[in-house]
DNA sequence: AACCGCGCAGAGCAATGCTCTCGTTTCGGC
DNA sequence: GCCGAAACGAGAGCATTGCTCTGCGCGGTT
């Protein structure tokens, strides 16, 4: 029957669930290192193997976890995106920046889960590239907006993109930057790992006992590089 | 006797940097995740407590490793910026982000160790921050070196840099950046983080599938960076 | 009603970090 | 030169981990 075959699948969906609900209670309290399945299955009462039947091994409720963390930023930043007016680039923009960074100082283990050190044997399975492309889409969206207004106005001064960049910034148009030339894909390469950058620093302590006023500071820095890829200052 | 209490601190001294040195093998085979004392004991064929006469915990290993490497890369950009005419001040910061860069790439589970995620119960030693500043007190010079000799001019059309800001920027003025106006100091803390953002991303996986000349992007994006601080082309 | 398979438990294996104890070597003050 | 104290090394042991294998029992299928 396959109302029954359902209500089977229907627990082990529901167990699936409640296992990564524990484990990202206990990423976000030790860490990734201190992730244990034995842990996990402990608090839900069952024998430690029993877990293997749902994840076949660590390896993968880790790559749960990515991706749900991916989506959690994903849902941060859409969201903070689309709270502002359509017009504002630029707040549209800083809107983006904060809400990465917010996400990151409320779920650090689960940000350094992202983008720190690829934890185990690594790899990086494919179900993870589209979750984590999300906050690049809302980016891509910001600039491609203004770029149609004819809003972006990148300040002058700057040496062109390389020849060979060319290949590379018709593969990240068709993906997230429709429409733009390649000095405005180029730029974005430069702008989008600079807000990362900023926020992992911030993060992983090296701004200890150097910036104080950390959020005027990142507010500042992606001011900054929102006027570099040309988001008009209103 | 002076020697002969030196001999025997002598042997423990070359003991530890045995120890050390085959950690350190282990590390960029196997990533900081790998590295185990039991095995490092095993390769010097001594019993894996004997370990702990050197080394009181596994994360006392790390962070030696950790300043190690902060020390490898310290002399890397030392090595790479002394090699560039005095007057390229662009040139300069060119060959710091490269220095930084390829080490990475020869060896990136150290990278990681450095700038990825704070892997143990974390903390950061205070004897990590002065081997961690090196590379940035290169940067600074650059920067001072330029201005001191009016050549900076940092492009127009920026936000300036937010009042409360000024107590950081006279700290890391102290530090790093001595006699540089606030507006600099303030883009030097977008700049910096924005060349250690790229080589994270590039070595963590997120150009996996976009960008593939990585050498020309990467050092394009370092040239807009180091105008935008103010460098001149040449 | 017979049966097949999924889900679970328990034991077990190979590792790990770290501690303790117990001999042995070495150093330094007498 | 001698002897006690400190440093050193080995081995066993504890708690913990990821993961596998072997059964057992209930649930759904035919």
């Amino acid at each position: 029957m396959n109302a029954s075959r359902t209500a089977r699948e229907r627990v082990r969906a529901e167990l699936i669930e409640e296992i990564t609900e524990i484990a990202r209670r206990h990423l976000a309290r030790d860490g990734a290192a201190g992730l244990s399945l034995r842990a996990v299955a402990r608090e839900m009462g069952m024998a430690s193997s029993a877990i293997y039947r749902y994840y076949p091994s660590r390896d993968d409720l880790l790559t749960a976890l990515i991706i749900d963390g991916y989506n959690a930023v994903g849902d941060a930043v859409e969201k903070a995106e689309a709270a502002c007016p359509r017009e504002d680039h630029l707040g549209r923009w800083l809107a983006i920046c904060h809400a990465v960074r917010d996400w990151a100082l409320a779920h650090p283990h689960e940000y350094a889960l992202l983008h720190g050190s690829p934890v185990p044997g690594y790899s990086a399975p494919q179900d993870t590239v589209g979750p984590a492309m999300r906050d690049a889409l809302v980016f891509g969206r910001v600039i491609a907006d203004a770029h149609r207004g004819r809003l972006l106005d990148p300040p002058g001064g700057y040496p062109p993109a390389p020849e060979s960049f060319g290949a590379d910034a018709e593969r990240i148009r068709e993906a997230v930057l429709p429409g733009l030339p390649d000095d405005i894909v180029a730029r974005a390469v430069t702008v989008w790992p600079g807000l990362y950058g900023a926020v992992s620093f911030e993060l992983f302590g090296q701004y200890n006992n150097v910036i104080t006023d950390r959020h005027a500071t990142f507010d500042y820095a992606m001011r900054g590089l929102g006027r570099y890829i040309g988001l008009p200052e209103h």
